[in-house]
DNA sequence: CGCGGGTTTGATGATGCTCAAGCCCGGTGG
DNA sequence: CCACCGGGCTTGAGCATCATCAAACCCGCG
């Protein structure tokens, strides 16, 4: 149930079996169901989930009524609005299932207890956001410069696993093209090849 | 030299003035002539920069030697590479000066030791950062869905002092598109009204 | 079998880029 | 004081990319 948070704490710092018993505590498993929401536009985001298996989307609804994905987790990966997380404000932003997941609530209270019982966290956390950081700011550049075609090869390049699972619709939508869009581009890559 | 900071960090905190006083200590003030810069492509980031007067950039340079605005500096703001200054590792931007501009460097010892010194400050790190995310993920979704005129539009409505005093062609460097595209958007705009 | 979703394909049009030329204006040197 | 730059902005023509609208297709599922 744990491993493959204990995997992905290790990646980054290193705990005692010890230290990390004291971290498990504090987390929640839960299922989710496909299409099942974990946040929903206007509601405080009050946790972070870490995805042990299946696959989740955070993405907003535009005035016209379009939905733009902004982050895809699959297991191993967090996921949340961390602007309501740490804000305490209502989210603009949606969180729910594409496939039937598993995933490990940590709920804001209890991750500021967990800080305070295994400090070494700190580190871990400043680190995830660090890597957010520059994907985020990638993306940025990406979107304002590249083509479609580039941004796709990118994507699949960088996310392999999730061109496999994921509709591809969704890809597009993550990309900012219409899912038509994405079939050409792929029907030109694979006659290139 | 230092009222426009107090302001700023009274906006978000409340500190007494000896509080104050205690952090000035910690900032060196500069002067960045036009052109000069404070982050090169390559180096680390060791510093986070108080604007009191001018204005400076940050942008990356692509493979086709093409610049990509991230950010845009005036008087009462922060410029910097969090990455990089957060990590220790090499920036991927440049920061440099597009008017002669006075700054307050803050290096990244003296903001520990800050930090320390005036735990108050932490909140005020923290919102700054809260406010940083929120404004770079409506950058994403605006990049990825809106056109270039609403993205113009949007731009002149949140920095209506930025227009006036940045050369166009920077402006369409932030927003994406070329400098042709912005001045055939302006004349439009123009003439609609 | 028929329905529903996601994907593909086609035709057409809008948006924004490229290349190229001209313009405006402030600065410099003769 | 004027001529000449040079940088930034504008304008034009043609083109590439991507969206839109619409129809067909594919396939898993009730």
């Amino acid at each position: 149930m744990f491993d493959l948070l204990h995997a992905n704490f290790q990646k980054r710092i290193y705990l005692t079996d010890e230290e990390f018993d004291r971290c498990v505590t504090f987390f929640v498993p839960k299922k989710v169901g496909k299409k099942q929401f974990i946040l929903q536009e206007g509601s405080v985001c009050n946790h972070i989930v870490f995805v042990n298996s299946g696959c989740l989307r955070s993405y907003t609804v535009d005035s016209n009524g379009e939905e733009h994905i902004v982050q895809f987790a699959i297991e191993d990966w967090w996921i949340s609005d961390l602007q309501s997380f740490l804000s305490g404000k209502p989210s603009i932003y949606n969180i729910d299932a594409l496939e039937d997941s598993e995933v490990l609530f940590l709920e804001k209270a209890a991750r500021d207890k967990m800080l305070e019982a295994v400090p070494k966290l700190e580190r871990y956390f400043r680190l995830l956001q660090e890597a957010n950081y520059v994907v985020t700011h990638h993306r940025i550049e990406e979107a304002l410069s590249a083509s479609a075609e580039e941004r796709y090869l990118d994507f699949i390049k960088t996310y392999p696993t999730l061109v496999q699972r994921v509709a591809q619709g969704q890809i597009a939508s993550y990309l900012g093209i219409t899912p038509q869009s994405l079939s050409r581009i792929r029907k030109e890559l694979s006659e290139k090849s």
